[in-house]
This record gives C-alpha cells, structure tokens and sequence, in this order.
RNA sequence: GCCGGAGUAGCUCAGUGGUAGAGCAGUGCUUUCGUAAAGCAAAGGUCGUGAGUUCAAAUCUCACCUCCGGCUCCA
C-alpha cells in the first residue's frame, strides 16, 4: 500500500508529529505551519519566551525519539470537517493558527482539521491513516532554523526545524551520503584546501582574493571564453569600475536598484557610483558614434567587475559575493535580426555550458504576470513577440523548459538556464534578458534603410552568469579534480632520490616550453609522501624519475584520476597531454 | 538585516577560573628512499576585538566583528 506517491502524506504527518512532540514537552508552544517541502518537511514553532527556554540542536534527538514512540503506538489521523466558530474556539490560544483561520473565511474554504491522538491540527491534508505506514527509522530531524511567520521581514521570526524522511531506512542513508558527499566538495573548503582562494576580514565581507591557483584557473577559463566570444562575432569592450551618479541616473538604477548599490565616492562635488551593472556603460559605448542598419547587429563582451550591496547573511564563499566579475554581453539588433540573435546567444551558452561536462540543464522562461500588466514595460505586442522567440530559441536548442508567469523582470522577458552538476544538485549559471527599457531611457538608435532614426533593441547575456559563481559550481562539480585543461598544476614531476633531478629538470623544461603545467618535486622526501601531496592537491598526472626512466630515457605516468600507469617517451606523453587539453575532455 | 551555532598556531582540533597544548604544514639536521605520511630537533599564540567581574579570565558578563546553518532579499 505504502507508495512513493504516499511519501508526502508520511511527510506532512511527521511534521504534525513533531508538532505534537514539542507541545508536550513546551506546552505554550504557538504553532505556525508546518508543511512537507523536497526531501522532507518542517514545523515553525514560538516558543514560550520569558524562561528563556529555548530548543537547541542537543534536544532535536529527543524530540526525534518521542515522535517514533508516537509511531509505534498506532495512532490515527482522523480528518474533521468543521465551522470556523469551533475552529477559532478550538485554536483560541493559538493566535497564528487564528489568522490562518480568518484567512480560510475570507476564501470561503472548508475548514478541515486533523486530530491524531490527543493533538489537533488545522490542515487540509492529505495524511496517512496511521502512523503505522511511516517506518520509524526513515526520518530524521536534521536542523533547527529560524524563519519569519509567512517569510515576511516584518513578521516575528519562528523556530523552525527541518527534517528529512523516506520511505525507508535505506533511503534516508543513501539521501544521507549525498549530503556528506556535498560537504566534501564545499568549494570554500576545497578552495583554501586546494589553494585557490580566501576571503579576508580585513579585506572584507564577500571579496573574495585569489590565490596564485586559483587566479590561473580564472586565467584560463577567462581565455577560454575570451575566444569563444571572438569567434561569435563578439567585439570585446573595457570600461571602468565607476560611474558618475548621471550615468545611473539615465540608466534607472538609482531609482529601481539603490538599495543593491554601494554607497557613492564625492570627487569634487561629483558623486560616482560603483558599478552594479555594465549595460549603462556598454550603452555609451554605443552611442559614441552613428550606428547604421548595416552595422547591426553589434555585440559587445565584457568581463566585467561590478559591486552590489548584498545582506551580510547571504553572502557565502564564491557563490554569493558583493564584487564579482560577469561575462557580460549586451547584443544591440534590429528587430528582425532579434529572433536569430537570440537563437545564436541560446547555442552559445549550450556549447559553452556542455563543454564542462553539464549535461542536464533546467530552463525556466519568465514571463508576464498576465493579471499584473501595468507593473511591466512595453507593448503587449512586444512581450508576446519576444517571449515567442525565447521559446522558439530554446526549443531549437534542444531544451524544454518551464514558463514561470510574473517572473520577468519590469523590463522584459528572460531566460535562466540552471545546471545540474555531478552530483545532480542545481545552480543558477546563465541568464538571457530582453530589455525593452535602456535603449529607451539612453535614447539609442540607429539610420534605417530609410535614412529614418530607429529605435534598436537590446538583449543583455551572461553565460558562466560570473566567474567567481563559476568556478565555486566548478569545484563542487568536479570535487576540485578539474579536468587537465583546467588544473592549474597538470603534472607533479617527482624524483625519486637527488640524483634523479637533472634528468626531472630536463623534463620539466621541455614540459614546460610545450605550455604544459608543470612542478618539479625534488623535495628530500619519500616518493609515497611526494605521491600523496600530489593526490591531495588533485593534480591529474604524477611522473615519477629514477634510474629506471634515466637509463630507458622515458617516464613514467600516473594518471590520479584512473589510478592507471604507463610509461612513454617525454614526447610521447607532450603530444598526448596537448590532446588532451586540446579537447577539453 | 533577522533567528540559532561557532571563533584557541598557517590547517584540523584539545583545553570550564590558577604558567596556553597536540597532530599536520613550515624551518634546520639526519636519511637517498619506486607510487597516499621516513626520523630527530628547534620554532611557531594579543586564545576574533573591546570593555567589565575577579587576587587571577581562553574559561564568567556585555557590546561589536567575522564565519557556519537557515529566513528574507537577489529590478
């Protein structure tokens, strides 16, 4: 009987279980909701003040153990219709459960609850029918949290604790192993593991510095996109750091995205912003000179660094930064030319995308939200046109994708492109933006076929979104193992005793003139100890010298991430390793 | 910003009111070694910052800073 699709119901009544559990053991506990969310569920609790008493991690085992004693004892879930009079006077110390109630009786809905032994609560279910079906070692309580009464700031901030649940015990332990398996490539560990970056509290919050690692993986993607931009028909552009409060006056950002910007320098009277955003610049850029219909469409690439004010508590490692460096691109069409454009940025960002080894992609359009016209710039023609060639592009990439009504942002449609790395978690990378608005508000145009001024339009692009993002996904992709085209050290060359190092030099050199990456290890230690420091910081290849190479003038190979060896020539090997680089495997 | 937890050597951590500790890394010496840790030695600290309580504070109190897990936010 008990199926995957009975698992919420298990959820949504352990959640009620917990609730139960915590108001016998805090009895003037107010309850908020509690309901099941991916992997598990949660139950928001004000706890009795005054005493100080307060749940802390230490007792979720407790409250853990008293719901799988509920379990055990066979209790029902019994579901009740009733008025709202006898649920106000049921809840009448329950003052959020009352609010809940007032709200069900402006939508004139059926007030159900559910009782389960001597606990009610107000729910719409569904529930299991007892507690039987829920196996008692698939659950776990997993965090205490706290989380504002209806995510509003302005509410009272609840306790929240999460907790997870499977049908079985095997589910929760593979689920369980996935976690750690996470933790291990967390990128801000692996990060200073591997050398790659820090961030400093002198320095500040959500800075991030890097590392001599580190900046030359950034290098090289940076070289790697560079390229892809020129060979796209990409004209590469640089603009400065700040901007004089005009510029984002013209732009809108001092109205719309304040609050997302630093606060301005004053130079001789003047006050100039950091930038949160190129678009403004690449504008002027435009405008330097007249554009004709046959100049169209231009495509200007930036790496661009630009500041924004981020809430200190969201800021986290490289994924959540308050300066950080998007591959910018901003196409200026005409408007028959949009359609193609658009497929064109669609199948950059794939190729790019895939060559990391991504290969499931989840694709949200955001449109308008239809009931909410006003909020939004723009003919109702222009949306359905644009929207229409977002789609049209998507699906000629191959992709599917979700319409995610009043998303869109006030200036036009866009799309999102989120990845699923290698261990099937999902991250935000590319964007993909209409912008019915700058070309307006900085009065672009260009000569028609007519001799006529026309307005052009915009798309505004970023396909690795920005690169202290990326490379935070690609550690945690890649568990720090990046493929050779990427790794900063390639090869670690070690000797084995100290009459191996000329031959390791000579190595090393010829390594070293063919580009390849390449440290020589020469260290007065073990070859074990050498072998291990190599495979701690993930290089790809090891090539051990000692008498056995010097006399057959060859090497030997050790590739980490297979565990194979093999021995070749130097040449052999610089050929192969350029291959490899060369595809990016 | 809000709720909860944490901050001791470069890293991982021990130390609950009485002289600040270990392992690893780094340094020096010995060893010259064949695929995940050779041996010995010396060195390394404003115990996040500031104030307070106390004869005495890493330890107790308060404020602040930073980090971690959430919430909210991310035109």
């Amino acid at each position: 009987m008990a199926k995957e699709s009975n698992l919420d119901a298990k959820r949504h009544s352990l959640s009620h279980l917990m609730a139960m559990a915590v108001l016998e053991m805090y009895p003037k506990t107010k309850l908020g909701i509690g309901p099941t969310i991916e992997n598990g569920f949660y139950y928001d609790f004000d706890l009795p003040g005054g005493n100080g008493r307060k749940i802390a991690e230490e007792d979720l085992p407790k409250i853990e153990k008293r719901v799988k004693e509920l379990i055990k004892s066979k209790l029902d879930f019994q579901k009740k219709i009733i008025t709202a009079a006898e649920a106000k006077k049921l809840f009448k110390d329950q003052s959020y459960k009352l609010e809940l109630i007032k709200e069900l009786q402006k939508t004139k809905e059926k007030i159900s609850v559910y009782e389960t032994g001597s606990f009610v609560d107000l729910c719409a279910g569904p529930h299991i029918k007892n507690t039987s079906e829920i196996d008692p070692e698939s659950f776990k309580f997993t965090k205490l949290a706290g989380a504002y009464w209806k995510g509003s700031e302005k509410n009272k901030m609840l306790t929240r604790i999460y907790g997870i649940a499977f049908e079985n015990k095997q589910q929760l332990d593979e689920y369980l192993r996935i976690l750690e398996e996470s933790e291990k490539r967390n990128h801000v560990l692996l990060g200073q593991k591997l050398g790659l970056f820090m961030i400093s509290e002198e320095v500040g919050q959500g800075l991030p510095l890097w590392l001599p690692k580190g900046a030359l993986l950034r290098q090289i993607l940076e070289d790697f996109i560079i390229q892809k931009y020129l060979k796209n028909g990409y004209d590469l552009v640089r603009t400065p750091h700040i901007g004089s409060e005009k510029l984002f006056s013209i732009s809108g950002h001092l109205t719309n995205y304040k609050e997302g910007m630093y606060s301005p320098l004053e130079v001789e009277k003047e006050k100039y912003y950091l930038k949160p955003m190129n678009c403004p610049m690449h504008l002027m850029i435009y405008k330097n000179s007249p554009k004709s219909y046959r100049d169209l469409p231009i495509r200007y690439a930036e790496l661009g660094t630009v500041y924004r004010y981020e809430k200190s508590g969201v800021l986290h490692g490289l994924t959540r930064v308050r300066g950080f460096t998007q591959d910018d691109g901003h196409i200026i069409c005409r408007k028959d030319q949009l359609e193609e454009e658009i497929e064109k940025a669609i199948k950059l960002t794939k190729d790019v995308l895939e060559t990391f080894g991504f290969k499931d992609f989840r694709v949200a359009l955001s449109v308008r939200d239809p009931k909410n016209k006003k909020k939004y710039l723009g003919s109702d023609e222009l949306w359905k046109e644009s929207e229409n060639m977002l789609a049209k592009g998507i699906k000629k990439a191959g992709w599917d994708f979700e319409i995610e009504e009043g998303e869109a942002v006030f200036y036009g449609p866009k799309m999102d492109i989120k990845v699923k790395d290698s261990l099937g978690r999902e991250w935000q990378i590319s964007t993909l933006q209409v912008d019915f608005n700058l070309p307006e508000r900085f009065d672009i145009d260009f000569i028609n076929e007519k001799s006529q001024k026309e307005r052009p339009f915009m798309l505004h692009r970023a396909l690795l979104g920005s690169l202290e993002r990326f490379i935070g996904v690609l550690i945690e992709h890649y568990a720090g193992a990046f493929p050779v085209w990427l790794s900063p050290i390639q090869i670690s060359i070690i000797t084995v005793n100290e009459s191996h190092k000329n031959y390791a030099q000579e190595v090393f050199s010829l390594l070293n003139e063919n580009g390849i990456r390449a440290t020589l290890d020469e260290d007065n230690q073990t070859v074990g100890k050498k072998v291990r420091e190599a495979k701690i910081n993930k290089i790809p290849y090891i090539v051990v010298i000692g008498d056995k190479e010097i006399a057959a003038k060859n090497i030997n190979i050790t590739n980490t991430r297979t565990e194979k060896s093999e021995t070749k020539t130097p040449e052999e090997f610089i050929k192969d390793i350029l291959e490899e680089i060369e595809e990016k495997k």
